[in-house]
DNA sequence: ACGCTAGAAATGTACGCACATTTAAGCTAG
DNA sequence: CTAGCTTAAATGTGCGTACATTTCTAGCGT
């Protein structure tokens, strides 16, 4: 292996430089098939196996990487579980943990452009998008109306995709290796439209939450979303603590006022 | 010192060992005037420094304790900046944010019993429950009411409390000393009833948000709380991202649809 | 070709030492 | 009596060693 340096000025600690460089090379992808050992690191930068475990502890806690004993550490699974996530996955999860099954009715999938969407998404108005509109099901009674827009340069690939059980995305990792990593929401409390409550299957004096997200990858937008899930029949629920702060649990399934 | 002893028979790590102990009697309060040293560690427990730095290490990244060179560990201070948590803060502290000011007409406080909400406060139904119900101004229109129980036993020092100005949390903790450390809220849309809206001068066709809160101190169930909020004016804002998990961010103030 | 076993390899735990750096206490001088 | 300095104490960093425990691998025998 080539020999790396370490600057021994005492500027910074030698673990802390340890653990920015792997950090940065784990990034890079270099460490994709394996992760060197701890003795490894040892011969290449030159530093006691103590300050090796130093580095590598503190990339532990991060969660970048698993080791066990015997074993030599490897990059952490990618975020498999926590990947999709906020209110919209919480409510949907709590569907399938509530034993109802899901499907969908596409209702558009098609290239166009919007200047407003583009603008949320902090791109030009004449981009193309791909464009999603499904009506969510949970069992046989509508559950949402999901409506997303994504750049077309990206998300061409899903063009051809049967979203009629699929998650968009699951589909959208598995066709381009894009995974969403942050994001935020607007959650508001809205009346339906006549319109949409024909289509909601709302009873008439329902109320429904209105959610904007836009979720990006890497720093980049990737989508714009918006999904008017009727409020009869689901709600949030959150859980928080002074140690693991707020989190969304499984969203509630509510049967009646 | 008392000399301590760790079971070295290897069924548990040394380190780990001593980590759960210092949890324990930290806990108990032993170390609420001075944390011990590492040295003075090593002398109780008979291990090595490096044994000591492990579990101190440990209680570290969890937050226990803060160290500084040449400095003793102290304790942590007490989780003083987020104790009050929720959407409902998330929601009253936006409105301060936006330089609207808060003001509350109190519209009854009293004791009184309640057989239904003393069952979701897993209290006996005869139980006196103090009862406060708010209607909440953010400038000079109606934001939210609010009604809270409370156990009458904790909470009647509040009785003659003025809550005109001053939240709930603040007057509980100054009074009583105690402070919620844990919670779950349930987050519904709903379509106010026609008294409900009159009170809070909703416009005809507008929603709102009906949250059913639970909190306790302690695994104590200290309070139960139900908050209608106008849907036209306010929405709440989150962020996630893959590190830091979901987070309720300044609820947004939106001037229109 | 397959299964089992013994050895090699890697990480986890635990001990020790030395020195740097910062804080806190004590002491001296004005 | 106070200000400033010196010294002691405590934590941070870094090195080394040894052994335990687990995993992987290679070779052996059937």
């Amino acid at each position: 292996m080539t020999e790396r340096r370490l600057d021994r000025t005492g500027g910074q600690p030698l673990w802390k430089q340890l653990q920015q460089d792997l950090v940065r090379r784990l990034r890079a992808g270099e460490f994709d098939d394996l992760f060197p050992g701890e003795l490894a690191l040892v011969e290449d930068y030159q530093v006691s196996r103590h300050t090796v475990r130093q580095a590598l502890g503190k990339l532990r806690t991060d969660g970048l990487i698993v080791a066990e004993r015997g074993r030599q550490p490897r990059v952490a699974t990618a975020p498999e579980i926590r990947q999709p996530m906020g209110a919209l996955y919480s409510l949907f999860s709590s569907v399938e943990a509530s034993g109802l099954t899901q499907h969908s009715v596409v209702r558009a999938l098609d290239v166009r452009a919007d200047g407003v969407i583009a603008a949320r998404l902090d791109l030009e108005a004449s981009i193309p998008l791909l464009y999603l509109e499904r009506l969510r099901f949970a069992g046989d009674e509508p559950l949402a109306l999901d409506r997303v827009w994504l750049p077309a340069s990206l998300a061409e690939p899903l063009l051809d995709a049967d979203f009629t059980h699929t998650s968009l995305y699951n589909e959208l990792a598995a066709r381009t290796g894009i995974r969403l990593d942050h994001g935020r929401e607007d959650i508001r409390a809205v009346v339906p439209t006549p319109a949409e409550r024909t289509l909601l299957h709302c009873p008439p004096e329902a109320a429904a939450f209105s959610i904007n997200r836009q979720g990006t990858s890497q720093n980049r937008p990737v989508e714009w979303r918006h999904t008017l899930v009727r409020g009869d029949r689901f709600a949030l629920s959150a859980e928080f603590s002074a140690n693991t702060g707020y989190r969304l649990t499984a969203g509630a399934v509510t049967h009646t006022a």
